[in-house]
DNA sequence: ACCGATTGAATTTTT
DNA sequence: TTCAATCGGT
């Protein structure tokens, strides 16, 4: 049996496993990639299952690339025909294929990123007559996968907001949304669980397709999800999911940790096997991750063990500032680098924001040590990148009115604010696209001679791009966009961008030599699902940055986790709700268990914010490790210096009051406003004082409003 | 009407 | 620090 010999005996019971539902409770470091791998070739091997059959869903692409990798390695026959991928890209499989089932949709549509939704939504708050102060496009894009990924109808939505406009914002955006015939992250999700519920044959065609179901990271599902899996896995019920509840940290993207919880609940007769032997860690790393998880009470019981020695003691100091911390972090990377032997790659530092990074960077710049940053403003994020990408994407999809605005006047060429306004009424009038408008606009000279030339020159190129798309591939048809608009002339003097440019012409070869099809839809569909993580490679002799949220399935032998304060780690949006404490703590847990050998924690006792610096406390989780693990210094201790400590504040938790007794709060404003105190502001409405800083007319206030949170305004907006 | 410059505001985590 | 909205000049 060549699936059981590298294997221990839970993990063997897993990957042997007759059909059936089974739930796989799978500790950090427990083997659980590697009990997947197999068990896919236990199927396919000895069980003459057909890669045809079996659908595998992982939580990044590339975790799915590895996989499919290791797989191909481990197995006699190929893995032709086997789906692996995330379920964005599963269902956008799925939905290229039939999305065209569902009334008013067509497969030619286009994928919105967040910025893009963000631009849709300032869109509508115009069309709406709406303020963007008062509803601001952030907050409502979460309101709006809110509703998505819990898979509400909009009569639902009334009763869960009190704001009658919110519900306006979102019929708009989704009415917009489809006029753009764009989909967004979470449509991707909620119109596959659609297309299933109002088509059963197409479900059922890929219920009888996919006989084996296997899902990975199956803590962070969101609802959505859940209900993918479940209709798919109905009629079989050979799913196989694996997770660690203890690693949850992805709510605020929907994910509810029920699903992982309730899973026996779900599907009737459930296997269930825990695997709890640690591989990866020291003693002292897996105590220490142990002790802290404890102090959860929202998990299934479970304590990892691991045979392996106990290590060295857990690393903690106390810096000055994040410049202090940066040079801490140097200063035992060099050391422990000539000492240990080790090369960059071995070496991670984690932090909760991706600000954190910049301090850091500095001061790794300065020591000359090689680096990667994952995340942050990725590259595909880059303005010059957007651009290039708006120019395809209108190629490919016309109605795409958000890439035309992007890049109408990119290059400049003197089409300004006035006259896309005008077009877009046009637009709006004869219920066409804008390039549509441009048409019509320039046939009827609605336009000054010079605008309605521009105008005239915009359409041909686009045209005639659009006329080319059909021979070209990908990189070529993005030379073509740079030749005709002579984009890069327009940013050769910043070298950084001309460089992202020529990757990604790169970046597109590369997929048109993977590419069967050679098509320009299928590169933009991999580029809207593609992330910084991808290009990701653990090789590369260079010292690794990114957050404790990406840190999620990875491992390195040198750990180093920064800024532990208060505020940080916990994350002050994250304090005072139980729930969210916990889901703070699970982060630090999973960043603690990707050390195999060694783990620094730090944090910082100030930390310059933006312009102002901040005084702050060690965060609260560094308490509830046991000491006798610990090995603590601080700024003070190594240099003997004493410095000022800024005066630490703490938060009064005025959030967690009834919102409603607002009205109720008296206003008195007999000797100046404070804290506490009711509060009428001209645009917000109704409030209460949190904080004042400064006096008079120009005092800054802060205020908790009504239904719209915590804000800081001028003193003399307040009645 | 468009463009560039200056000011002003804002920052959790990401498929 | 960066990004976006606004303003005044051309």
């Amino acid at each position: 049996m060549p699936f059981s010999g590298k294997l221990n005996k839970e993990q063997n019971e897993a990957v042997t496993h007759p059909d059936g539902p089974l739930l796989i409770l799978a500790g950090a470091g427990s083997g659980k990639t590697r009990t997947i791998t197999h068990r896919i070739g236990y199927l396919l091997d000895e069980k003459n299952v057909s890669p045809y059959s079996i659908l595998a869903v992982t939580f990044t692409n590339k975790a799915a690339n590895e996989m499919k990798t290791r797989i191909n390695k481990l197995v006699k026959s190929g893995i032709k025909g086997l789906w692996m991928g995330t379920f964005h890209s599963v269902c956008l499989r799925i939905l290229k294929r039939d999305i065209e089932h569902l009334e008013g949709f067509k497969s030619n549509f286009t994928i919105f990123d967040d910025q893009d939704q963000i631009r849709l939504i300032k869109d509508c708050l115009k069309l709406l007559d709406l303020n963007e102060r008062v509803y601001e496009p952030r907050a409502m894009r979460g309101k709006i996968d809110g509703f998505k990924n819990r898979g509400s109808q909009l009569k639902d939505i009334k009763i869960e907001t009190h704001d009658e406009k919110i519900r306006d914002i979102y019929e708009l955006y989704e009415e917009e949304l489809r006029r753009h015939n764009g989909l967004d992250f979470s449509d991707l999700l909620s119109l596959t669980v659609k297309l299933f519920k109002e088509h059963p044959k197409v479900l059922e065609f890929y219920q009888d397709r996919f006989q084996h179901i296997l899902v990975d990271e199956y803590q962070d599902t969101n609802n959505l999800q859940y209900q993918i899996v479940k209709s798919l896995a109905e009629k079989n019920k050979n799913i196989f999911v694996v997770g660690d509840d203890n690693q949850s940290i992805y709510s605020w993207r929907g994910a509810d940790i029920q699903n992982i919880l309730s899973f026996e609940g779900d599907f009737s007769s459930t296997k269930v096997i825990k695997l709890e032997k640690n591989y990866r860690s020291t003693k002292n790393i897996l105590n220490i991750s142990n002790e802290l998880i404890k102090n959860n009470l929202e998990r299934k019981e479970k304590t990892l063990y691991t045979d392996n020695e106990h290590g060295e003691l857990i690393n903690y100091y106390e810096a000055m500032d994040e410049q202090d911390e940066a040079k801490y972090l140097i200063r035992n990377i060099d050391s422990q680098k000539v000492e240990k032997g080790l090369k960059y790659n071995d070496i991670a530092i984690f932090y909760r924001t991706n600000n954190q990074s910049k301090a850091i960077e500095d001061e790794l710049i300065l020591s000359g040590i090689p680096y990667t940053i994952i995340g942050g403003v990725g590259f595909y994020q880059r303005m010059e990148v957007k651009d290039i990408i708006a120019y395809l994407r209108l190629i490919q999809n016309p109605d795409d009115d958000l890439s035309l605005k992007r890049i109408i006047n990119v290059p400049l060429k003197g089409i300004g604010k006035v006259t896309i306004n005008n077009l877009e009424l046009i637009a709006r009038e004869h219920k066409v696209s804008i390039l549509n408008a441009i048409e019509i606009a320039v046939n009827k000279k609605t336009f000054s001679p010079g605008t309605t030339q521009k105008l005239k020159n915009f359409h041909e190129l686009i045209t005639s791009l659009i006329k080319l798309s059909g021979e070209l591939n990908a990189a070529e048809l993005i030379k073509q966009v740079l030749e005709d608009t002579s984009y890069l002339d327009s940013i050769e003097e910043e070298e950084e961008r001309v460089n992202n440019v020529s990757d990604l012409v790169n970046l597109a070869g590369e997929f048109d030599l993977e590419d069967e099809e050679k098509k320009l839809e299928n590169f933009l569909d991999w580029i809207a699902l593609a992330s910084d993580m991808d290009k990701y490679d653990e090789n590369s002799d260079k010292l690794t940055l990114m957050t404790l949220h990406t840190a999620k399935g990875l491992e390195f032998p040198y750990v180093f986790i920064t800024g532990l304060e208060e505020g940080l780690l916990p994350h002050f949006r994250s304090i005072g709700e139980f729930k969210q404490l916990e889901e703070e703590r699970r982060l630090l847990y999973v960043g603690i268990t990707r050390a195999m050998q060694r783990l620094y924690l730090s944090s910082a006792s100030q930390r310059r914010y933006f312009g102002k610096t901040q005084g702050s406390i060690p965060s609260r989780f560094l308490a509830e490790l046991p000491e006798d693990l610990l090995n603590s210094t601080s700024y003070e201790a190594t240099y003997g210096r004493r410095y000022s400590r800024e005066e630490i504040k703490y938060t009064t938790k005025i959030d967690d009051i009834d919102l409603n007794i607002i009205d109720e709060i008296p206003g008195d404003s007999s000797d100046g406003i404070k804290k506490g105190q009711g509060v009428t502001h001209k645009t917000f409405g109704k409030g209460v004082v949190l904080k004042v800083e400064g006096s008079g007319e120009k005092a800054k206030i802060t205020v908790l409003f009504k239904g719209l949170g915590r804000k800081t305004v001028l003193a003399s907006f307040l009645e």
